[in-house]
DNA sequence: CCGACGATTTCCT
DNA sequence: GGAAATCGTCGGT
């Protein structure tokens, strides 16, 4: 790598929950997810995340209001949403704006940094570097599950926490529509990734459905 | 490499 | 009743 020498700290991008969504996804680029239970710690570099804009983000769980399983977004910011999907599959959100304002951003894949071993033993087939590829995957690597929606990941001491990372230069970063969510466009970077990073998922497009 | 499909909860029409 | 912020497996190219 060609990276110039550190010998000081550098001044590492603070994570703030009440900033635009836009802003706090792309600034949760290269920040630790840590995963602490009674069996050890894991840790996660993330290297992709997606924003979701609430109440006017068609894309958005939001979208339609409160429900029971959504009820965390519309709570304060820097509390973790998380939920169960497709039958079998958990996502976790970060809440990132004030209450009342829906806004969250989905971490959909990083890096193990920390606890390899451990969650190895969660996914005993999987490579190393899909074990926290794809926002079900990497919930299953950090054992995340409902028990955790609402847990407040600034806090010290929480059992899942968000830490700083090294900070990720802009041309580093990858921008485009979201995952699996129709009728995106391309003028919103609503998705922010790594460059290069081979633990990004793989992009797939939104299908378009007709009302039925 | 690629596309099809099943698993099975929560929400929407 | 049917789709969804998904993933692992299967079969074809």
């Amino acid at each position: 790598m060609g990276g110039r020498e550190l010998t000081a700290p550098v001044p590492l991008p603070r994570v703030c929950y009440d900033r635009p969504v836009l802003e706090v996804a792309r600034s949760l680029l290269g920040c630790v997810l840590e995963r602490e239970t009674a069996d050890g710690v894991v840790a996660v570099r993330l290297t992709e995340v997606e924003a979701y804009a609430g109440a006017i983000d068609p894309g958005s769980h939001a979208y339609r209001g409160r429900t029971a399983r959504n009820a965390t977004m519309f709570g304060p910011p820097g509390h973790a949403y998380v939920y169960f999907t497709y039958g079998m599959h958990y996502c976790l959100n970060l809440v990132c704006a004030p209450a009342g304002t829906a806004e969250a951003v989905l971490l959909r894949a990083g890096e193990v940094v920390a606890g390899l071993e451990l969650t190895r033993g969660r996914q005993p087939d999987a490579r190393d570097r899909d074990l926290a590829r794809g926002p079900a995957r990497l919930t299953r690597a950090l054992a995340v599950d409902r028990v955790l929606d609402g847990v407040d990941v600034t806090a010290a001491g929480s059992p899942l926490r968000v830490l700083a990372g090294g900070p990720v230069p802009d041309a580093a970063v990858l921008t485009g529509p979201r995952v699996g969510v129709a009728g995106d466009g391309a003028l919103t970077p609503w998705r922010f990734s790594i460059a290069g990073d081979r633990t990004v998922s793989a992009y797939r497009p939104g299908v378009r459905r007709r009302r039925s």
